[in-house]
RNA sequence: GCGCGGAUGGUGGAAUUGGUAGACACGAGAGACUUAAAAUCUCUUGCCGUAAAAGGCGUGCGGGUUCGAUUCCCGCUCUGCGCACCA
């Protein structure tokens, strides 16, 4: 017998696959085509991980999946190698980049060779090749000539180790994503590509995307779309405006400061005589903080009074004009009107410096009824603090205790008196240790059957504390409908929320909110604390806002803008979060920006036929601090002339965000030797769209990238669609053993050729990686678990030999065979179709149990189908040993493209089923029954089961419920 | 703080539309083979209970809907990730 030995079967099938030219995929090819690849990987030194593996173990058992169904799959590879770790060793040694480069890529090619990747190496590619980034050049230049691309002088992150520009995308918590260094603002003048001219059209495509949710909110997010208001206000004793950005522009009338960026232009020039100083040195100050200073001091506000006054347009007031960090430059207009009652930030401000605080929104419970009459006062709820009891009250009539006391404000009283009032006449109690007041108020809707009408209580909260056994006498009509009951503030909501949950009156969620506020203010007051309530930035109700009062606040939001509109002091916005993206890197180990500037015809992009521009071979690398790229000290190369008017000119010297090279490769790969052009657009109409692209990195940045050119792409007429990758699969993380991230400095990586190596082969290593868990979630390594997927694989090797050697005259039961063996093509197939392939294997698994059953009767000639049909359903995960096997199962053909096998319903079901019997929901039974015994029939046998007729017993079943195929379930 | 996930045996995980919770695997235990070990094969394995059954309890916690809930609804707790003073 042949024993199961990987290192010996794989090298020989990985060299058959790659002598000939199988996983070459044909342009134009009739069979529907199918284009499935993992995000490229930088080629680093320490060659590929486990993780690597996994990613290749999906996209490689997806792809042999697709052949099999005949598919004409293109499974490419490259890559995306320009980047810092190359530079730095360059710097630090003096080897030219491409030299080093170079050698890590055959590293990462031998070691993808050796899990045995179908890959199309027909179509490899490399961003560092001047034949790719001549391409690269060119889109940069179409961007340019489409008004994409742009130079602009500007505040950017510099990283002061690694002497360049970061995009914001690059800088983690105030760090450089690469050596986690502060970073620090310079300002430069620095190349742009204009994403935001596509925001819109971005955002709008995300809810089309086949893409884990999860991603598609980190770029809904990231784009940070918001629809609002710019309003502009007068300054007092100025010509300047200050245009405020606002989402709630309904809270106008609640702006009692205005707040400047201390980046806004108008910060300094504000500044009255005696103000000018401080104003100065504050933003001084401010402007050299770095973000992580900034955020270091948390949530405290910093500001300073400019001396100044804005006229608040729809009310005339005057709101004084501040400068303070917490509102960011680059956002909406840098200047916010500050509303302290409806926002946390404007509250916290307002409180430092004693600003006022006007409240226009109350907050809404139930839906808001027309022609709504006001009436307003207090709700108050007892508490003893010396038995923790929360008071309310039970009434007499219905018997429930989901009443509080309140009651109207009468003519001239405080809402405080009110309560005081209302707490002796409906309570009894006069003596009140302390009120404190919930908060804001609320507004709650209901329909007045006595008085025919709607109505809004407008009503404030208080807590009381109480001694409860002070209680004197309530008012008599008190007395006779309402008990004074005590309890927890748990039972006294879980009435409520039993009425809510039964009643069709929403507006008792209010009542809800007010036992919640006097939880937390009770809480507050046994531990001797102030209690501080939310300030309430929802929606809601006007009020203090002249005519638009009693709106809602969307109404009101449309109302205002439209009125500020018509007064030409303010118009509808939409501003996004995200900014253009800046590409300009001061770095030699890039794709060099295709510009000449020439003193006559400023930027002036290389024409076509002049691409690439070639990065220079240097001898110095490292950059010298001067926010240059050691290009720039390359004269010969910078010395050229401009291309419009042949005077001498200079190169620009800042290379492109390595981002620009890895944003268009799945278009290269279907064309990637065309020196013509970028892609062949007919050969882009033939693949594109990717149909499948796994990774697990990069939510936003190169996900976000490779969208918004593929847009502009779609927008030139180079491609067919607008969304360049249907569906995205993103894998997680295989952690080490001990379930912590895997990292050379712990020492706890593992090294996937010395498990391949240890004998476990790849087949193993790949089909125990899927075996893991669900892919799109973080699993954990096992040494011990691959010896179990080892283990499988043996049992499987071992069938066939032994049905390959044995006489094959054992006694069969051929029906059965059959069964599981449809079964198992059925799971597998529906598993693998929807990524879930550790159930898939699972499934597999169980299947190789059933036939060692099957097989202690010995082996006949129907084994040959199952076996062989196992063989092709293994394949996607072992596909080496799937070939060893094929091919010992008596084939030459090459097992990638034989068809997938087929199940027939038919020859699953069997003649019996079980049907499980329940009664009052418990499993008491399970009875065999044949299929096609009829319902009456079935229900009759679940009664008459002995077992069963122990539950059931004299009592009558009130019902039967049969759910065919399934269950029989007894009410009694 | 906001957004998006997740919570199931000793462990990783399964249950695709509300219908036998714990597939499959690891670990553990027992047996067969062996002089012995490894490898291999077979069996047991959620908890309580029992000689064995019967029975009871069980999918983070508290409620609800339903004949029936890991699955749906309401309210919490913990946890992972993303964003984070974005007005």
């Amino acid at each position: 017998m042949r024993r199961y030995n990987p290192t010996e079967i794989e090298p020989k099938w990985q060299q058959i696959w790659a002598d000939d030219t199988r996983y070459q995929s044909k342009d134009f090819d009739a069979r529907p085509k199918y284009y499935v690849t993992g995000m490229f990987p930088y080629p680093s030194g320490a060659g590929m991980h486990i993780g690597h593996f996994f990613e290749h173990s999906i996209v490689d058992a997806v792809a042999r999946f697709r052949r099999a169904l005949g598919h004409n799959v293109v499974y490419p590879m490259g890559w995306d190698s320009f980047g810092l770790p190359a530079e730095n060793y360059a710097i630090k040694t003096g080897t030219a980049p491409a030299v080093v480069t170079k050698q890590n890529i055959a590293n990462f090619k031998n070691q993808l060779t050796r899990v045995g990747a179908s890959i199309d190496w027909s179509r490899e590619i490399n961003t560092t090749d001047p034949e790719y980034y001549k391409w690269t050049q060119w889109v940069f230049t179409q961007m340019f000539e489409r008004g994409l691309a742009y130079q602009k002088e500007s505040l950017q992150w510099w990283c002061p180790v690694d002497k360049t520009v970061l995009a914001n995308e690059q800088v983690e918590a105030g760090r450089c994503w690469r050596c986690g260094t502060e970073v620090e603002k310079k300002s430069m003048k620095q190349w742009f590509f204009k994403i935001t001219e596509y925001a819109d059209e971005l955002l709008e495509e995300i809810p089309n995307l086949n893409w884990p949710e999860k991603i598609k909110t980190a770029q809904a997010n990231w784009i940070g779309r918001s629809q609002g208001a710019e309003i502009d206000f007068a300054i007092d004793g100025s010509d300047d405006t200050i245009t405020v950005f606002s989402t709630r522009p309904d809270t106008l009338f609640g702006a009692s400061f205005l707040v400047l960026a201390p980046e806004h232009p108008l910060a300094r020039k504000l500044a009255t005589d005696e103000m000018r100083e401080s104003v100065h040195s504050y933003i001084d100050e401010a402007v050299k903080k770095s973000e992580i200073e900034r955020q270091s001091e948390g949530k405290e506000k910093t500001g300073v009074w400019t001396g100044s006054y804005a006229i608040n347009p729809v009310n005339s007031e005057q709101a004084p004009i501040w400068v303070a960090d917490y509102v960011l430059g680059g956002y909406g207009t840098g200047a916010v009107m500050g509303v302290p009652a409806h926002d946390e930030r404007d509250f916290a401000f307002a409180q430092k410096f004693e600003l006022p605080v006007v409240r226009v929104v109350v907050q809404d419970f139930g839906s808001i009824l027309p022609d709504s009459v006001n009436v307003t006062g207090p709700v108050v709820i007892g508490y003893d603090p010396n038995t923790k009891e929360f008071m309310s009250l039970r009434n007499k009539n219905v018997n429930d205790r989901r009443w509080l006391v309140a009651g109207g404000l009468n003519e001239g009283e405080s809402y405080e008196e009110a309560a005081r009032r209302e707490l002796k006449e409906e309570a009894g109690f006069s003596d009140i240790v302390k009120l404190i007041s919930l908060g804001e108020p609320t507004n709650s809707y209901y329909y007045n059957s006595n008085k025919n009408s709607n109505r809004r209580s407008h009503s404030f909260t208080f807590l009381a504390i109480l001694d409860k056994d002070l209680q004197g006498e309530q008012q008599q009509e008190s007395n006779e409908n309402y008990e004074v009951v005590w309890g927890s503030s748990a039972d006294i909501e879980e009435d409520f929320i039993k009425e809510k949950n039964t009643s069709t009156e929403d507006g008792i969620s209010h009542w809800i909110e007010a036992i919640q506020r006097a939880r937390q203010a009770a809480e507050a007051y046994d531990a001797n604390e102030t209690y501080k309530p939310n300030i309430y930035s929802g929606e809601g109700s006007l009020i203090n806002s002249g005519v638009f009062d009693g709106m809602s606040s969307s109404e009101a939001r449309e109302e205002i803008v439209a009125w500020l509109e018509q007064q030409a002091v303010g118009r509808s916005k939409v501003t996004y979060k995200m900014r253009d993206w800046l590409i300009s890197r001061q770095r030699y180990w890039g794709a060099p920006i295709p510009v000449i500037h020439c003193d006559e015809h400023g930027a002036v992009p290389v024409p076509t036929q002049d691409l690439p521009v070639v990065l220079p071979e240097i001898e110095d690398y490292a950059p010298k601090g001067d926010g240059k790229s050691a290009l720039a000290r390359q004269t010969d190369w910078v010395n050229t002339t401009c291309p419009t008017c042949g005077k001498p000119a200079q190169r620009e010297t800042d290379t492109m965000d390595g981002y620009a090279c890895s944003s268009w490769y799945l278009l290269r790969y279907t064309d990637p030797h065309n020196d013509e052009q970028a892609w062949d657009p007919k050969k882009a109409d033939y693949w594109s769209p990717v149909d499948m692209y796994v990774g697990g990195d990069h939510a936003v940045a190169h996900l976000l990238y490779v969208r918004f050119w593929n847009h502009v792409f779609y927008d030139l007429g180079l491609v067919p669609v607008k969304e360049p990758v249907k569906q995205l699969v993103y894998h997680g993380l295989i952690q080490a053993e001990d379930g912590t991230k895997m990292s050379k400095s712990k020492g706890n990586v593992v090294d996937p050729l010395e498990v391949i190596d240890a004998g476990y082969g790849a087949d193993a290593l790949r089909t125990f990686e899927l075996f893991l868990g669900p892919i799109n979630e973080n699993s954990s390594w096992s040494s011990k678990g691959i010896a179990g997927v080892y283990r499988f694989l043996n049992r499987l090797w071992t069938l066939v030999q032994e049905y390959d050697e044995s006489d094959k005259s054992g006694v069969i039961d051929a029906k059965k065979l059959e069964s599981l063996t449809h079964q198992t093509i059925k799971k597998v197939t529906g598993d693998v179709n929807r990524l879930s392939f550790n159930t898939a294997i699972a499934g597999l698994m169980e299947h190789v149990n059933e036939l060692y059953k099957l097989k202690t009767n010995g082996f006949t000639p129907e084994w040959q189908v199952p076996l062989e049909a196992l063989v092709q359903l293994v394949q996607p995960f072992a596909p080496h040993m799937a070939a060893e096997l094929w091919q010992q199962l008596g084939h030459d053909t090459q097992l990638d493209f034989v068809e997938w096998p087929t199940w027939d319903d038919a020859k699953i079901a069997s003649d019996a089923m079980t049907i499980i019997v329940q009664v009052n929901g418990k499993l008491r039974a399970k009875l065999e029954v044949a299929s096609d015994a009829s319902d009456d029939d079935i229900k009759q046998a679940a009664l008459a089961d002995a077992h069963v007729q122990q539950f059931v017993g004299d009592k009558k079943p009130t019902k039967v419920i049969y759910v065919p195929g399934r269950l029989v379930s007894i009410v009694v």
